[in-house]
DNA sequence: GAAGTGTGTGAGTGCACACTTACAAACAAA
DNA sequence: TTTGTTTGTAAGTGTGCACTCACACACTTC
């Protein structure tokens, strides 16, 4: 017995953020994850049911990882307003997302919402992230919505690659915007 | 002769982006593009080169679509302030998009920037819009900024489905933005 | 009406990939 | 040592899909 399958489960599903990041759902063949993973792909179909299963349990552990950065960067302003400790959860999510594979495999995931159970995992993402920085950080709806539509756009920037477009337009909508 | 062979290619593009915008570039296949069109696969083929070509040139008419309504909603409000034209441009995106194809092209266009003919087509797209929008409303980089972030946010709560979810983490997030 | 040009398709071809099955090796319990 | 359980894989199987090609039909020009 060299592991047991529950530990093989957390290596694949690091292993399946990272790739789906990439290319996407429908793009990425399980092959890839298995390698990636260092195990055969025959293996990847027995811990997961089926590739849809796989990429749901992965959109679970990206939120996880989201949802602990936040939480852990509301911990720097202890205390404070909710205007700082939005700042600090920013903050902490911006260098979460430095290596780009948690900010990608968000959009790859709303990118296949019309298969219901990837939908739901999205869902469940957000619902995670969003109530705990309502509840955490004290915060009116509008300072919680204005949250998420900059987290947004940090998406759009960092996707389209805006950062290295030196036009005025993108430099206005990359304005302040940490760390894409 | 039936009909030019632009004609058709316009005829295709909108079929395209309606198609397209459901599942994706990877998990739409041309014959499904073709039949919503009425033609032949085959002809599809003779008329765009690949189905990357198809998908750049929908791209295209997905944001010459999006740039006209806005410009024409920016008729709108002549000789406003910059928050009233941003206002009025808003309104006319809010009701272009309740048909929902044009949003959701735009999330499977930005899931698919690693293949760089698609990322420059998503910045050419936002590139022709953006620039409108500044020029247009004379408005400041942090209120094109916020504009642009609301809409993305916006495509969120489409894809998410978060005007269906009844709960107050939901609500914060969808409050007041027009006509999700 | 013959020749040329543009519009359109049916019938393939080849390959990638989701998923299965049969089988092997490591370990545990008796 | 045998029996059973869990970890692991090599080698398929079937299907869906991007792309091609040979061919047909419409229309024009001379």
């Amino acid at each position: 017995m060299r592991s047991t399958a529950e530990a093989r489960r957390v290596t694949v599903l690091n292993a399946a953020v990272s790739v789906f990041a990439r290319a996407g759902f429908h793009a990425t063949p399980v092959t890839a994850v298995a390698a990636a993973a260092g195990i055969s792909e025959a293996y990847v179909f027995r811990l997961f049911s089926g590739k849809l299963g796989l990429f749901v349990a992965a959109a679970g552990a990206c939120f996880d990882r989201i949802a602990a950065a936040i939480e852990a960067g509301a911990e720097r302003a202890p205390g404070g307003s909710p205007e700082e400790v939005l700042d600090a959860m920013g903050g902490a999510y911006a260098e979460l997302i430095a290596d780009r594979d948690l900010l990608l495999f968000q959009v790859q995931a709303q990118a296949v919402t019309d298969i219901p159970e990837i939908a739901e995992a999205v869902r469940a993402g957000y619902r995670q992230v969003a109530t705990f920085v309502q509840a955490r950080a004290g915060a009116s709806d509008a300072q919680v919505q204005q949250f998420f539509a900059y987290g947004q756009l940090c998406h759009l920037i960092v996707t389209a690659g805006l950062e290295q477009v030196p036009e005025p337009w993108a430099r206005a909508l990359t304005a302040g915007i940490r760390h894409p």
